[in-house]
DNA sequence: AATATAACTAAACGATTGTTTAGAAATAAT
DNA sequence: ATTATTTCTAAACAATCGTTTAGTTATATT
């Protein structure tokens, strides 16, 4: 009864995470996400609504492909050692290249978080909950530590990814490394 | 033989830092300083040439703000407590009140780097190495640590900085404290 | 084959960005 | 008091932002 798509919707959306991992919300103009998705603005906004509904599909999006490497992470048993690992993972080549820098959950966290789209924060705030969930459990798995310390010991490897997030934009492989052993030196 | 300034430029400057600060280079409209700064872009341009400009002059003065705290952090003598205390001293209410969220300089590290003035960089990279020396300068008075172990550590101490950006801007004062603890636990 | 509907192209929308400019107001020197 | 020079106000600038819309093209159903 009408004419066909001639973009399948979730090719475009992984080239406009892309984009948005790169380049982060605000500087990704409509403009180059239309070049880089190789679709008509009309198309983008039918599919997706708006910048903020493209964005929030993207985070959804990469919450999927970084869900791999969660799941090991959350599969493992080997408890801090899982941490530190989970760490590495996330800086990996196998699902990171040049220039996508960083965490783009993180990223967007470290972009200015007023003025935000209400689903987007929901988004990043289950997210970084999640994380500190499953650090908190890899923790506990020390009985040697008592609550509090498991809890002081979270919030700082949640922060401490803030510190591998800019590193990852700015910091030779070597200085990444020598972070992030020194972060786990005493955990 | 002409009009006197109706502003004092060192005046408008402070404030024009602060706005800068509260906000980011980027989410700073011309809008915004023209109203902050209580004079007119017109006056704004002529005394300062153009918005990188500006806040080229904003990031000089802010040195020289922090620079109080930077030559307490010198010219004690306790070594890696130092770097504590002025870890401490950088996000003390003294000079920050509860709008200006952590360090200018770092955040506007974190901004994305590219594109941006020539000077401005140099002013960031200066700080960044100045601060690098010092904290060098401070580990190397603990004569167990070799020179690896210095460097390390100092990279390390470098990133946790942007932890602790991160940090006050999201997070509790309590929060905080357990992330300075945590960071000095194993240096 | 005609029709209805959805997806396309491409231009325009109003708002906002940083920057410039034309003209009025003020002041110091003649 | 006139003149020269600087600062002011206020409007406009071109460029870009995210978003919408008018009109054309293609396809599934009748």
């Amino acid at each position: 009864m009408a004419r066909k798509k001639e973009y399948i919707k979730e090719e475009v959306l992984e080239k406009a995470m892309n984009v948005f991992w790169r380049n982060g919300y605000e500087k990704t103009s409509m403009q180059m996400l239309e070049q880089e998705m190789g679709i008509n603005k009309f198309s983008i906004y039918s599919s997706f609504g708006n910048k903020n509904g493209l964005f929030l599909e993207s985070i959804k999006r990469y919450k999927l492909k970084t869900d791999v490497i969660f799941e090991k992470f959350r599969k493992a048993s080997n408890g801090v050692q899982d941490i530190k690992q989970f760490f590495y993972d996330s800086i990996s080549s196998d699902y990171m290249d040049a220039e996508k820098k960083g965490c783009l959950i993180t990223n967007t966290y470290n972009e200015s978080s007023e003025n935000r789209d209400r689903r987007i924060n929901e988004q990043m705030t289950s997210f970084m909950h999640d994380l500190k969930a499953e650090f908190i459990r890899k923790l506990e798995t020390d009985a040697a530590k008592d609550e509090r310390t498991v809890l002081q010991q979270a919030n700082f490897l949640l922060l401490a990814k803030h510190g591998l997030a800019a590193a990852s934009r700015v910091n030779t492989p070597t200085e990444i490394e020598d972070y992030i052993e020194m972060t786990f030196k005493n955990i």
